[in-house]
RNA sequence: GCGGAAGUAGCUCAACUGGUAGAGCGAUAGCCUUCCAAGCUAUAGGUUGCGGGUUCGAUCCUCGUCUUCCGCUCCA
């Protein structure tokens, strides 16, 4: 069964690179590992999905607001959120037993059996010590505190361990035209954090009033140890966040209405029911009180593709401590000042890219009427998001036919993508067009020149109707709205 | 990072397992003018992943290296 899935995937991934809309990122240099490039039809779709989670956050919502923060932010915003010390965690690995440890749970676990057994003082001091210096970044005097107490590996019993190897999830580059240490800048491994900067700026240059968000679509970097699985897991990504403020005490029902609201988003897209579902967060991150992830059954099995989270105060009480400038709101209502508590909505733009694909690439065997079969790959991509919205077929390149076709192309591409071809054989043009999802293709033929109207070719029944030329653009608006 | 497998045209594969690489599909141009792929003609496209070795000669044997895939490992 698994192997099924696997083919699927791989399908899927070929498709993508065949026609445009996923290349491996330097693929004639051999590739760059977990790094992607969009083509011609990918950067369409993305672009898409991404004006759409935009509209319907900010234009849709009057008491959201947008915002554009950049990439590189000062390096304290990065050591206030925590993600300095929490995602530059030093690893170990037995040699034997090829396990890998975190540094630190392996002595804090070793630590913990020395307490059980009643030697408290010993575990205080043990890890006292590895506080030190993991403080110091020393990984050698590390790795000879757990070769002098014999901390063993729980697999294999072993003290036979390899150096100790930092993986720091962020990536860190250089500001300034002086090499200097203090000059070292992150890229960021998420684009919340510019917004939590920046919230009394939007609050008071918008004049925003407590409930309201900030939404923010960007990329984002992260170091992962294994990168695969295609654009779900990639060092460089894109986020679409959005970061909502309320009046504390309030958090856990904003947090139920952001589900609800954001589950509602993937089925207007045209996601199954059952391809996608809720998991609750049993162990909580230190900034939450409440956690949901939607899951999307990937071909690989359901994993994470939104993440909605109450963060309670903790960054805005963070960036407080470590600026020393007040995140403080004053509600009129009750006549209080205090740091408002925030529901996080956070979507990967690239992973809801490979699920629209996902859910939408179908192979269909058809039945021809004279007894044969045929096949076709097709994307189920919804109007609203397809890379084209429109084909634009003259039935043969003679008799002027494709002169008014050019016509039809000329009115509606400033409208939407529109694609305008003329060689092979209609069915043939049809099926292309299937294979990058376009929803609608018109075909011109002798009878146009006679009253004017075209045959309207639907993508996912197959079926035909003819319809006024010039009710053409009314009914692809009427669909991709 | 470890273990296993695989790299030949854009794709799918072939080349009597040592004798200097072919086909189908696809693409492009033209013919045909036909409402659901696979009609005809022509053209383009490969230092066989890369680098060494053995050999008169390597796609094939050998070593190294890179990449990809599968499994394990890690993942706020």
């Amino acid at each position: 069964m698994s192997t099924k899935q696997d083919n699927n995937f791989q399908t899927i991934i070929s498709h993508a690179k065949e026609y445009g809309f996923v290349f491996p990122s330097s693929e004639i240099y051999d590739g760059l590992s977990a790094v992607y490039d969009y083509g011609p039809y990918g950067s369409e779709l993305k672009k898409n999905i991404r004006n759409y989670w935009w509209k319907s956050m900010t234009q849709l919502h009057d008491n959201i607001v947008g915002l554009d923060a950049a990439i590189f932010m000062h390096p304290t915003t990065w050591k206030a959120s925590g993600h300095v010390d929490n995602f530059s965690d030093p690893m170990i690995d037995n040699k034997d037993s090829k396990k890998r440890y975190r540094v630190d749970h392996l002595i804090e676990g070793f630590a913990e059996k020395l307490e059980s057994k009643g030697k408290k003082e010993e575990a205080d001091a043990l890890v006292e010590e590895m506080n030190q210096l993991l403080a110091k970044e020393d990984f050698a005097a590390l790795k000879t505190l757990i070769e002098t107490n014999k901390i063993g590996c729980e697999v294999s019993g072993t003290c036979n361990w390899t150096d100790i190897r930092q993986f720091n999830l962020m990536f860190s580059t250089e500001i300034g035209s002086v090499a200097d240490a203090t000059n070292t800048l992150y890229l960021r491994p998420e684009t919340a954090q510019g917004i939590f900067v920046n919230f009394l700026n939007v609050q008071k240059s918008a004049r925003m009033k407590v409930p309201f968000g900030i939404a923010q679509t960007g990329k984002a970097f992260r170091n992962e140890i294994v990168a695969r699985q295609f654009i779900f897991r990639m060092r460089e990504f894109e986020q679409m966040e959005m970061q909502f403020f309320v009046r504390p005490g309030t958090e856990l029902d904003w947090f139920e209405k952001w589900k609800e609201e954001r589950l509602a988003w993937h089925r207007s897209l045209g996601i199954a029911p059952e391809k996608e579902r809720f998991l609750p967060h049993i162990k909580l991150a230190h900034y939450a009180n409440a956690a949901v992830d939607i899951e999307f059954e990937f071909p690989f099995g359901f994993k994470e593709l939104e993440g909605i989270h109450s963060r309670t105060d903790y960054d805005l009480r963070r960036h407080q401590e470590f600026s020393g400038k007040k995140m403080m709101y004053f509600d009129p209502e009750i006549n209080q000042s205090y740091i408002p508590y925030v529901i996080e909505t956070s979507i990967g733009l690239d992973r809801m890219f490979l699920a629209i694909l996902s859910s939408a690439y179908e192979e269909q065997e058809l039945k021809k009427e004279d007894g044969t079969s045929d096949s076709r790959t097709v994307l189920h991509i919804s109007p609203k998001i397809s890379p084209v919205k429109l084909a634009i077929f003259p039935l043969t390149k003679k008799d002027g036919l494709p002169e008014i076709g050019k016509e039809l192309m000329e009115d509606c591409k400033t409208a939407f993508r529109c694609y305008y071809e003329e060689k092979d054989a209609i069915g043939k043009r049809y099926r292309r067009q299937d294979a990058i999802g376009t929803p609608f293709c018109v075909t011109i033929d002798h009878q146009t020149k006679e009253d004017n109207t075209v045959t309207v070719r639907h993508r996912d029944s197959m079926t035909q109707e003819r319809i006024p030329m010039s009710e053409v653009k009314k009914m692809v608006l009427g669909a991709i709205l």
